[in-house]
DNA sequence: ACAGTAATTGTTATAGTATTACAGCATATG
DNA sequence: CATATGCTGTAATACTATAACAATTACTGT
């Protein structure tokens, strides 16, 4: 699934998207992500989820399926189902990896008899800097 | 959040859905319960939606975020963020409830000073009866 | 019981998210 | 070169969810 990031050619398509999620510095939905990407190239909300769903399988961006929106993969490259802590208050986007955790929960099922092979970890709450104020 | 079912007592609306709920055996999109239930004085989207809401707040159903559908909570009734595993084959869903995971993973982003209040865990892959064929 | 208020429900319209279908172009393969 | 294959662009449409407001019902104090 994810690969080697220093592998991978990107497109243009491709990186100026990167660009504007790194930009935003939390995550966007495919329709925000037109929104800023129109004077690039970008005229249809196609060409978005294409290149959401190219960068998402290269490991580069990640989807929160509870925000319908596309946040960027941390920077280390990792096969690890990311478990991600979303704050309430400013909407910021946390990725967390823990090997146990997520073993955990891939092993937690399979005691009915059931292979699991891709979990969506979305915790939500508030984060440090908004409960420091 | 959850409530003791005992103690509820339903609207016609709210009955009627749990019913549709139950007799799909799967879980289904505010529309498709529209359609099962308009039959049944339900005539627009928003009547699904407030139902589901106030039978969610009930803690009687769940939303499944990466489906964008409702399911029927499991006989208990249970305040621990139920895990769902859903089959990739035939779309079956079975809730687990796991209070060293739940908690595992509630503590988790602790670490960095997240307070974690809500989360959601999705794992997809193949149900026992699919592996078996 | 009644008026006044608050809460719930119905209805319409619209916003937001995602995919299908197909045309056009580029690339690979023999 | 001819054809097959896959990628990109464009338009249309399907699917999901909420806003705004009217109509009704339920509650409150007198």
């Amino acid at each position: 699934m994810a690969q080697n990031k220093a592998q991978i050619t990107l497109t243009e398509k491709q990186s100026q998207l990167l660009d504007a999620l790194r930009e935003a510095n939390q995550p966007l939905g495919a329709y925000a992500l037109l929104d800023m990407l129109r004077e690039h190239g970008f005229s249809a909300p196609l060409q978005v989820y294409r290149t959401l769903d190219q960068l998402a399988e290269h490991g580069l961006v990640h989807r929160l399926e509870s925000l319908n929106a596309w946040t960027l993969c941390c920077a280390d490259h990792h096969q690890d189902t990311p478990i991600f802590a979303i704050c309430n208050q400013c909407g910021t986007v946390a990725e967390h990896l823990d090997e146990g955790v997520a073993q955990t929960i891939a092993a937690l099922p399979l005691k009915n008899g059931f292979v699991p092979n891709r979990s969506i970890i979305e915790i939500y709450g508030q984060c440090q800097d908004c409960s420091a104020k």
